[in-house]
RNA sequence: GGCCCUAUCGUCUAGUGGCCCAGGACGCUGGCCUUUCACGCCGGUAACGGGGGUUCGAAUCCCCCUAGGGUCACCA
């Protein structure tokens, strides 16, 4: 069930096994832990996503709990933010807010007790210790420490070899004063270690570990204690996250090691970098926003497809739909280097996703941002956007533009009233000829029976050969009658869009109006 | 700077010692198809960071160097 690099290639690994014990023979139980301070950040999305098609793919678990411990930058818009952006890529959760679960509640704040609990156990048993230390003496203890080496207070002095020593390490303080609480590392022991199901053999010297604060004085917990303690509380098998936490899991291995808990299995995803080389962050690229992309007209499944590729391969195949990278995705397969964010591949898999879902499935969103974009534009007299007509634009417009919001933004000039033509295709194309053609084919179309696609490009194709002329001679004028410029889908496609009504309005008026000036 | 991780075309990647003078995809590019614009199809461009080993044989295993990233909070 827990997957390990092959031995030949890794022999040293193989020695250990991640998981023992009886977890290792129940299905797996993975999370999505995101810590609400603002969107959906896309290697969040990313993160749950592995940690969802492996529930999905073993048939475990996937939970989404909220590690919200930190008051000043945790909202609760974030926590709505990011679950909408859950909701919107489709990875479901089967426990955690809004569905609950047999381990509620799913967020760190409404957990605090079970935090000061265990921290009372470790104190008792001697591996933490209460630290009375001030947030002023250990800027005090910076200062000196800065001066020791000639720099200022607010240089990085951890570059400089800094180390906060307390000085309660070795006493017993017990009194009401404000204090936060630190693990105590043994040196004993040379170092810690750990079987990571992608990166392979991670081992840390103690000598590198400082004592972690595991509580605050204001009593709330700090990450490395509350993801341990919730992670064993709520039975995870696998923690799945980005590698920017590869180093964390080194004290959380003391801190199993410490309560005696067994500890999970590891994989550390590799990063997402932006198109600078470095980790995507909010700050500096907009594409780290999972929702952007939605505004953009990215469909949740490119998206989806997109972000599997990012570090995880199977063989040469580059298409993905939902169920295939279910059933195709392994740790074993994750690759250890970090990705490079990449909008063209983005755009490529998301014209190939618009092509390839049926266009029932994009109406919605394209419908939304076609209101919005008809909102925007004030045209003044809007026909009504009718499912078929609007499925028909989808299908026929998808091969040709880049997103949603594209085929909506195309689609905005067929559904209104008239159409404001190019003096430049009407000089080409609406001469005497292309009035004279224009002519026949309304007449051919007027008598049509019915009005789809296929049949009107087989209309304008029987005018063509009855009045010998190229295709083009009849379909560029007609082009040009009813949408205003040279460039649109198939003929059949424009006029079906239009829908018979306003197609044939656009036409008479062009006729009309060739005399204009 | 200490520590941790990583290293194949510009980018995402295949590759688990011989099938690789390295395959796929995106991008760029030549052509075909075509009523416009696209799509599609066929072709081209382009990489094993450097140096030492191990081996009959290395992109693949080992070491060193170099480069990149991460991390070092009373954030997560």
């Amino acid at each position: 069930m827990v997957q390990v690099r092959g031995d030949s290639r890794f022999p040293l690994r193989s020695c250990k096994t991640a998981v023992v014990g009886k977890r290792s023979t129940m299905p797996p139980r993975l999370r999505f832990a995101p810590s609400p301070s603002g969107y959906l950040h896309i290697g969040g999305a990313r993160t749950a996503l592995f940690n969802w098609l492996y529930a999905r793919h073993t048939g475990g678990t996937f939970v989404v709990r909220i590690e919200d411990t930190d008051q000043e930058r945790s909202s609760r818009e974030s926590v709505e933010a990011i679950l909408e952006g859950l909701r919107w890529l489709g990875l479901n959760w089967d426990e955690g807010p809004g569905v609950g679960g047999p381990y509620a509640p799913y967020a760190q704040s409404e957990r605090l007790a079970s935090y000061r609990e265990r921290v009372d156990w470790l104190i008792a048993h001697g591996h933490a210790y209460r630290d009375y230390t001030t947030e002023a003496e250990t800027r005090a203890q910076r200062v000196a420490f800065a001066a020791s080496v000639g720099l200022g207070p607010k240089d990085d002095l951890r570059r400089a070899g800094f180390k906060f020593k307390s000085a309660w390490r070795d006493k017993i303080g017990n009194t009401a004063l404000p204090h936060i609480v630190r693990f105590r590392i043994q040196a004993k022991e040379d170092s810690v270690g750990f079987e990571d199901l992608v990166v392979g053999r991670v081992e840390k010297a103690m000598l590198d570990l400082d004592d972690f604060v595991l509580l605050r004085n204001d009593g709330f917990p700090l990450y490395n204690l509350a993801c341990v303690v919730d992670d064993h509380g709520m039975e995870i098998s696998h923690v799945v996250r980005g590698q920017e936490h590869l180093n964390s899991t080194l004290p959380q291995l003391l801190l199993y090691r410490a309560f005696g808990w067994e500890v999970p299995a590891f994989a550390h995803l590799p990063l997402i970098l932006g198109p600078d080389r470095e980790k995507l962050s909010k700050r500096r690229h907009p594409e780290a926003d999972v929702m952007l992309h939605r505004q953009n007209g990215v469909a949740p499944q490119a998206l989806l497809n997109f972000l599997v590729r990012i570090g995880w391969s199977q063989h040469d195949k580059e298409i993905f739909t939902r169920k295939e990278m279910i059933d195709a995705f392994d740790f074993g397969a994750v690759g250890r280097a970090n990705g490079v964010w990449n909008t063209e591949k983005l755009a490529s898999l998301n014209q190939h996703w618009m092509k390839a879902l049926p266009p029932e499935e994009l109406l919605p969103s394209v419908r939304a941002f076609l209101e919005q974009r008809r909102e925007e534009s004030r045209r003044r007299d809007p026909l009504p956007l009718r499912d078929e007509a609007l499925v028909i634009g989808i299908r026929a417009l998808a091969p040709r533009a880049k997103s949603l919001v594209e085929i909506a933004s195309t689609l905005v000039a067929y559904f209104s009233r008239g159409v404001a033509i190019s003096e430049e295709a009407r000089a080409k194309h609406l001469g005497p000829e292309g009035i004279a053609a224009l002519r026949e084919t309304e007449a051919a179309l007027a008598a049509s029976p019915a009005w789809e696609p296929e049949l009107l490009e087989g209309v304008v194709e029987t005018v063509a050969s009855g009045s010998k002329r190229k295709k083009g001679g009849i379909a560029q004028p007609l082009r040009v009658a009813v949408t205003g410029g040279t460039v649109s889908p198939g003929i059949g496609d424009t006029l079906a869009i239009l829908g018979r009504g306003e197609a044939l309005r656009r036409i008479r008026e062009a006729m009309d109006n060739r005399a204009a000036p």
